[in-house]
DNA sequence: CGTTGCATTGATAACATTCAATAGGAGTGG
DNA sequence: CCACTCCTATTGAATGTTATCAATGCAACG
């Protein structure tokens, strides 16, 4: 089988299409894939798992992150609906994924039937997936080796607020100050430090609930962001 | 033009695999591509440039960075012989790329008929490059936000004297520690500090030529880099 | 054999972390 | 509706790591 052995180490998926394959799409199995629900904080799959399905979010927001051995934790990225997550290389999964709130899901396999079939527009999604979390992350390293504190809050804020496109108006942040500092390589209480001198400053609001931010603003923030 | 349509934002060379398509190769051009030598440090393209080339290295070594507009840096990976780089989802390229050491390279242009002739081997090769740079940066992202100079140090050592290949021996590390500390998020100083405290600790020996360094304790390397 | 550029080392300062305490909101049960 | 609790966020003080500034050392090269 030389596909095989050439496609080698590719996920299935890609490896189809590269193969320029087109294996029939079973008529019980739909383009939406299969619904999950899952509580707020509860896990979706843990590193080291089999990586034999994938999702993408509908509702609700899901965090991706690494642990080192001693439980320092990194978060790789939030994902909002829309976004696909769990795409791995291998046969295992590479990260943790856990519900940040209560969310929904679309689950699908990772075999190439699920994708190849009549409707490509899922396959290419999860290329622009794979490729837009490349871009995220090499962004973020960016933001992590040089960035100061006071940076990697308004580059956050002023991402998320465009993410979760709220027009101008509040946005509710559906991740705790510890979930932003185990994503912005900072601890909680620098975290809250620079958000507040934010505040100081005039170029956010802070409402008395403590997860909206009112960006007040935009131009300062992304001067900052740079 | 459905299939132009369907495909809007990808790169030519994962949208032609998707759809299956297969341009003939013109018999000009030869799987290995073209050739191009540069000096050392110099450039060969820069953020914002057309994206209209990716490139594999035959022999010496490339750096990729990104510039914020006061002048840090963050340089996202080094190109060891082998390596692609200079793939690029958009229309531009979304780095600098500059040569570390003298280096040959293979220039390939990024449309499709150079890839998905009769040998789909480098689009293999190109849809791979793409995920190990993903799983590379998530990686680095592990390093850049959680770990200590000294763990960067480590890991970094590590992960070169493995991709150098170098069985055991001292390895010249090809690139400056200017470059070592913007690639690790530190300062030279930080760098040559956390250097030096790792051959005290007899982990590493160090040559008198400041570009070699001999992984003495390679266990204890590893235990570091956590 | 001096010059040049990078690396190392030293002293100091800044920034973020750590440890510790307080405050504030959300939810609960009376 | 109000106390009460719990949990998270904020704030404060001290510490520590890394950055910055400055000087020296060292190897490569002409």
């Amino acid at each position: 089988m030389q596909t095989a052995l050439a496609t080698a180490g590719l996920p299935p998926v890609l490896a189809a299409s590269l193969a320029g394959r087109a294996v029939p799409l079973p008529a019980t199995e739909t383009r939406a894939g299969l619904r999950r629900t899952v509580a707020a904080e509860a896990e979706i799959f843990a590193e080291g798992d089999r990586a034999g399905m994938f999702y993408k979010v509908v509702s609700g927001v899901v965090r991706t992150y690494k642990l080192l051995s001693d439980g320092r934790r990194q978060i790789d990225a939030f994902h909002l609906p829309g976004d696909i997550f769990g795409l791995e290389t291998g046969a295992e999964h590479r990260f943790n994924a856990e519900a940040v709130t209560e969310a929904k899901l679309e689950v699908h396999r990772r075999e190439p039937r699920a994708l190849a079939g009549g409707d490509g527009a899922l396959a290419r999604e999860v290329v622009a997936a794979m490729m837009s979390g490349l871009e995220r992350a090499q962004d973020h390293m960016m933001l992590l080796g040089r960035k100061s504190a006071r940076e990697r809050i308004a580059t956050f804020l002023l991402t998320m607020s465009r993410r979760m496109a709220c027009g101008g108006a509040a946005m509710e942040l559906p991740m705790s100050r510890t979930d932003m500092a185990d994503h912005l390589g900072l601890t909680v209480e620098s975290v809250s430090r620079a958000v507040t001198q934010l505040e100081r400053d005039g170029l956010i609001a802070l409402p008395p609930n403590r997860r909206m931010v009112v960006v007040r603003d935009a131009k300062a923030l992304a001067r900052l962001a740079a």
